[in-house]
DNA sequence: GCGGCTCCCGCAAACGTTCGCACGACTATC
DNA sequence: GATAGTCGTGCGAACGTTTGCGGGAGCCGC
């Protein structure tokens, strides 16, 4: 450790198990005891070997063990861009969620494979749970795959999903009650008297469509005239230009809007400024997530809160239940209105 | 495919190469060659085999695969969290380049591993690189591992890492001229009068660093007062709060803001709007990376372009490079000032 | 001095692939 | 009809681990 020249010039790395064995002086299978901190091998063994697997910089070889074991100790986390065909994983709601899996996962002891996937071959899920890379998988966001992940989730167990529950379907969902969510948002810029409300957000992925469908109720409830859902793409640059074009088009001509996420809304913040429109007096927005930047927007932004961080923890939760054999089921987690000065 | 009840009762799952060559009637040799593709099997067993597989839903076993031909086609993308304790990769900028980085492995045919990690343990990226389960490594941001990086670069080749370029070390590195970029910033705000400037960050990464003395730079050639830094957490509630505490405490005595990211300007914007001090006209701030959400902003953010696409291809090219055994130099991409409202 | 016990350790068979080599069958050539 | 050449397939040894089982060495008690 602390020698002169030792450490001037290492000694040769060691590949393998047997390698290693020869130098110690003792069978493969000692070693591999002795690593693994087994108590049948005598203390002093068992030190010396770690030392020397140390010194010669020697680490067990994971692909070679997760096969002999059967257990690969890895979650793949899976991002489907069904519906939006940009090839990017840019929203920062999937963002922050992977961040927070990320925590979750190394936290427990797993390591995560990202898949980034367009899933344009029909077997693109089977590709991945029976790769015999993964132990379980998440997957976030249902894009326009419900069925093709239903499809599998009735054989594969350790699959767990962020995304809307669906009647009908089996798959463990995660999820906020996005009905509840668009509900409450509507509602919200309702009882500040507005009546000429939109909504902004491409609604072909379930749990958009239910945000819809929930402002929408509450729209129908006030005895106000059917919600137009205004299609716009979920972000990038194409979408700013969509919400621009929109707001420029129709802006004038309502009080409100509800937006299928913050990152649009904030977009819409912007045009609507350009526009010269003041928000809330003009016009009032609502966002959908409460993201950190939601709280640092001008004017800040009312938004309907989902608790990510949560989120995470009970997809991993679902996960690592299914893992151990027992079944979890589907959960829904109650929104918030957090109101600010948006609205 | 279309069958009507050979669809109902799908056949047993297949699960390794022996039961299918055994149902085939051909030796697992047969069947590996036949499912690679491989010519020398007669065009008709391999289709056949093929149609096999496929009808019952056999996959290859990676793990094994892997194994055998020593070449995993995948990468690790490591985060490493050293100066922030916050256990929580959610800088945007990083999650950024984490989706840029997804997008341009999976194009290349390569899985993509996340570890984050803590690094308080002396061998952490040694246990990443000898894990036997990754081709090569990319490091997001070097934290304050410069040195520990640096270690393994020397007999490790595959290894690419975003961040600053630092004398005497031979780590391949892309990255900004953060140097330069701090310099812009800090000129910018000069040329328009400002004087009483401070840099508001945690400057012990080496990017951040850098920032810091290209900006200091420019305050001491336009001969004011040596460049005071802020420190604050880079993000998270923590940083709001830091932030709001510094501007608190010495907004009214500032003009001008150098904030060492946009999501520090974004918070830095906010709380000086609270304390009632307008940008630009009281006080101007500067961001820097350029994220989409600085034009969203109000007033839109004047900042310090960084090309996180370029720079995600830069480091994937890079190690494409150094995978075919070439030698890759490092980069140092020259940012750009994009003028907008705040300064 | 012999049986039985405990304590360590080694042997060898897996895990599921891939690939060099050898070998059988079949056509073409003289 | 024997020989060379081609084509397609099978045999078996790897890749680097883990782990059930068996067995040798040492100790104890009778």
């Amino acid at each position: 450790m602390d020698g002169d020249n030792e450490s001037e010039q290492p000694p040769a790395r060691v590949r393998n198990i047997v390698e290693l064995a020869r130098i110690a002086g003792v069978s493969a299978s000692t070693v591999s005891r002795a690593l693994a901190g087994n108590p049948l091998i005598k203390a002093n063994t068992r030190e010396r070997i770690q030392a020397l697997a140390e010194k010669h910089g020697f680490r067990l070889n994971q692909m070679a063990s997760k096969l002999r074991t059967r257990e690969t100790r890895a979650i793949g986390v899976v991002v489907p861009l069904g519906h939006e065909r940009r090839q990017h994983i840019s929203d920062p709601f999937f963002m922050t969620m992977l961040g927070h899996l990320a925590d979750g996962l190394t936290e427990s002891g797993y390591d995560l494979m990202l898949s980034r996937v367009l899933p344009d071959t029909p077997g693109w899920l089977d590709d991945i749970v029976d790769s015999g890379l993964l132990d379980g998988v998440l997957i976030i966001g249902q894009s326009d795959q419900l069925d093709a992940i239903e499809h599998v989730a009735q054989r594969y167990r350790p699959l767990v999903v962020w995304g809307q529950q669906t009647p009908g379907y089996q798959q463990c969902t995660i999820g906020s009650d996005n009905h509840a969510g668009g509900r409450l948002a509507a509602r919200h810029l309702i009882a500040s008297g507005r009546t000429r409300l939109a909504f902004l957000g491409d609604i072909r992925p379930p749990e958009i469509a239910a945000r819809f469908a929930g402002a929408s109720t509450a729209v129908q409830e006030a005895g106000l005239p059917a919600l137009e859902a205004l299609p716009v793409h979920l972000s990038g640059e194409q979408a700013q230009e969509d919400i621009a074009t929109r707001i420029r088009r129709i802006g004038r001509t309502l009080d409100g809007i509800v937006c299928a996420s913050d990152v649009i809304a904030m977009t819409a913040l912007r045009a609507l400024t350009d526009e010269g429109l003041a928000v809330p007096q003009d016009i009032a927005v609502t966002g959908f997530d409460d993201l950190p930047i939601a709280a640092q927007t001008v004017p800040r932004l009312t938004s309907v809160r989902q608790d990510i961080a949560q989120g995470a923890g009970l997809m991993i939760a679902a996960l690592a239940a299914r893992l151990r054999g027992e079944d979890s089921p589907s959960v829904q987690m109650t929104p918030e209105l957090v109101v600010r000065d948006s609205a």
